[in-house]
DNA sequence: AGCCTACTTTACGCATACGTCAATTGTTTT
DNA sequence: AAAACAATTGACGTATGCGTAAAGTAGGCT
């Protein structure tokens, strides 16, 4: 039988709060069960909120996070469902990619003010 | 003598409205200069805007993005402002290199559901 | 002069993403 | 059993990031 965990203690563990956690599941992204009125997660629950955290950190908003979360669920068995989703898909990947032009662009900057400044201390300093 | 823009121009161009441009302002993000009660942006406020765009796709808050801006105005003559300016840009690295992975994490699980998606699509379709 | 257009400020509105009580209930510890 | 603790469901509050009138001004066209 598998582990189950308390809202809490999954809370802690991918530093959410509770509050946090059922404000995600009040939007559907979650639907753990629940033993009495408690709730209970289980490991594909835990997966699917860590997935929601690196969205999250990706900066996306719930919404945009519902749809990614979709994708997964999706039957790809009819072709007008597998059309649509391969063009949700591309349209992820083709915003994730431009981030990952702006994140090299970024990174980039931000080395070269270190990169400065560091020389600026062994010199000055 | 440099060309300058009008608000809606630049806003055009940057895929901006004056509103979303003036918002910035009042957060201290901009300051263009005033042709009479107008404002008016150099090539120096543009650079800046598109840094703000860019890190906007990024996630960042404006208020992340305030801080980011002051990374690049910060005088590293004075010792103590060097290293907070040192420990700043580095804990902006930490995150978007950790942004880096998530964006590598998530583009995988994306283009592996596209590959499947297609993969049916030509073993049914 | 009168009108249109573009700009201005001020202000209220609104969606997102939670925080923070409040009141209640079930569990566990003493 | 009484107290303390963990969880629950509302409900209201709040910061962010603008949208959207509203009301006024300044410049250009007919």
């Amino acid at each position: 039988m598998e582990k189950l965990m308390t809202i809490t203690e999954l809370g802690d563990e991918l530093g959410l709060t509770p509050r946090a956690i059922r404000f995600y599941e009040s939007k559907g992204l979650l639907s753990p069960g629940r033993v009495g009125s408690n709730r209970v997660y289980n490991y594909r629950d835990r997966a699917r909120l860590k997935l929601i955290v690196r969205a999250k950190r990706l900066g996306f908003s719930l919404s945009d996070i519902a749809e990614y979360l979709d994708l997964y669920r999706s039957d790809p068995q009819q072709l007008e469902q597998r059309q649509l989703l391969i063009a949700k898909v591309r349209a992820r990947i083709a915003v994730l990619e431009q981030q990952k032009i702006d994140l090299t662009t970024t990174l980039d900057e931000l080395y070269e003010i270190e990169r400065q400044a560091t020389a600026e201390s062994a010199s000055v300093g």
